[in-house]
DNA sequence: ACTTTATTTAGATGATTATCTAAATATCAA
DNA sequence: TTGATATTTAGATAATCATCTAAATAAAGT
């Protein structure tokens, strides 16, 4: 969970995830959408992998990321949880 | 925004999140539950408050500390949005 | 076997962060 | 106003992090 919430609190690596969210884009696809160099967006697709927020398939000589709405819902849970009665699991 | 994902990100502030859940507290009663020190809980509330995450009230000589749901919803509304239908504002 | 294209790994650097101790501020009580 | 309690601010430090360039790996085409 610690890992989850770490590889989103960088504004890079969400937008990632709502890129993902439309559709499977390979790493070079990613990498476009932003300004910073390539191995920088490696580094936090490596980061999003190691969380298991997206998984990379390997496509020729592309490497296609899509995104795991399993943590996803995951971390959704945690914070319904945050929104739970107060004190409800006193009893 | 981005500063709700970064308050969220350190696991300690998340424990913090979790007892102001159950009730509201002091920023004495908070330190107590954990092995660090008094100034970095209360850098730690100071994050949490900058991000609107926590609210802060003086009582006394004490500070109480309290949940702010709002943007925990708003956080909450972040994940359903990234499981949405693949591609759904495409039209 | 080369060359091109796609991506990652290695290594370095500057910025941010979590933590600490010591000192400052604020409230209350005697 | 002095003393005790509660909390924050200041300043320092070590660790983590985002980023870069250069080099390595991998697949495909000629």
């Amino acid at each position: 969970m610690n890992d989850t919430f770490k590889a989103l609190s960088d504004p890079t690596r969400r937008q990632i995830i709502q890129l993902l969210k439309e559709r499977d884009m390979s790493a070079g696809e990613i990498a476009e959408q932003f300004s910073i160099s390539k191995p920088s967006i490696s580094h936090h697709l490596t980061i999003l992998k190691n969380a298991k927020l997206v998984q990379d398939e390997r496509q020729g000589q592309s490497i296609i990321y899509s995104l795991n709405t399993t943590v996803i819902q995951e971390a959704l849970g945690w914070f319904l949880g945050m929104l739970g009665t107060k004190g409800e699991d006193e009893k």
